[in-house]
DNA sequence: CGCAATTCAGTTGTGCACAACTGAATGATG
DNA sequence: CATCATTCAGTTGTGCACAACTGAATTGCG
């Protein structure tokens, strides 16, 4: 890769360099590694007629059917703001309808269209082509996913406690 | 290719549900823990005026000063397209300047201006902070990094592999 | 030398992320 | 019951990611 290791610890050399150039190292890799992902993502995704986020609300669709835009934001963490323009493309493609809850007004449920059922099949071949991809055991994908989360917990309870109050 | 990587969990119910399932998961997790962390990193630069793409832009120059767009883009992995606005808007803001090389007129050379540079002095907080943020260990974060930096690796050569024929 | 291919930065267009806001429907409180 | 706060989806505006393209400068090759 372009980016070095930086040679191990050196507690007692210009410790601020040594933070801002550690910090940079772990930006730049979860940073390269998401868009690295999207990045194939895209290319198996071109050919359903689908973006990566778009892939992610059929994800869920597929797995729990009728879902209001309200829990398809939870599940993904995006709010109205993304989806809701989303989730008008996905609708124009002819992949999904939305309704009025009759229950509460406010709500609106997605659901899938026939067509939109149908493209489930083709969409079981993406996770093993991915999964190729990687170069990752079964093992080492289910470990990194763990990481993954006790860091995105983390980082939502950090941030949670620095918005009322920044020092 | 072609990797038979079992799904093994429950050899009875239906294997593609599974498949789909355990690919939720990791992008789900990915995604997710990218934008928590862009999250974090926006709260602490909001203070200092920066975006976190452009946080990223300025640690390059603040570790290697004058750089060519061209180096940058290597660097961040990104291309003129998404550089050449953030960085007028990085000008706008006074914290770097824009020349074209002499000797090839073709490149245009990025530099600090005085602002961007006294800007480091207040960037040095953020790390930190960021750390302590993750709850995670420095040994943690290098391991972390090392694994990302892996499935950066591998997926790159993937979409090279994928580009010219898609099977 | 002269012309074609390459290498640059920049522009355009599409889509996502997110903050801030709007407006309607619902729920809570006095 | 009347008012006020909350909860929804949606809109607007800013910024990033990226594909496809433009146009100028450079390089390579005959």
């Amino acid at each position: 890769m372009t980016t070095e290791v930086p040679p191990s610890a050196q507690p007692d050399t210009a410790p601020e360099e040594d933070w801002l150039r550690l910090d940079s190292q772990i930006c730049f890799s979860l940073h390269a590694a998401s868009r690295a992902f999207t990045g194939v993502y895209r290319v198996l995704l071109k050919e359903l007629g689908l973006t990566y986020p778009q892939y992610l609300v059929m994800l869920v669709l597929w797995e729990h059917g009728r879902t209001p835009v309200k829990r398809l934001g939870e599940h993904l963490r995006l709010d109205s703001g993304t989806l809701s323009p989303l989730l008008k493309r996905l609708e124009a493609a002819g992949l999904v309808t939305r309704e009025r809850s009759a229950r509460d007004e406010r709500s609106v449920e997605v659901l899938l269209t026939g067509q939109g059922t149908a493209l489930r099949e083709r969409a079981t071949l993406v996770p093993r082509r991915i999964m190729a991809a990687t170069g990752f055991t079964l093992d080492e994908i289910v470990d990194l996913r763990t990481r993954l989360d006790r860091l995105t917990g983390a980082l939502d309870a950090a941030a949670l406690e620095e918005a009322p109050d920044c020092r």
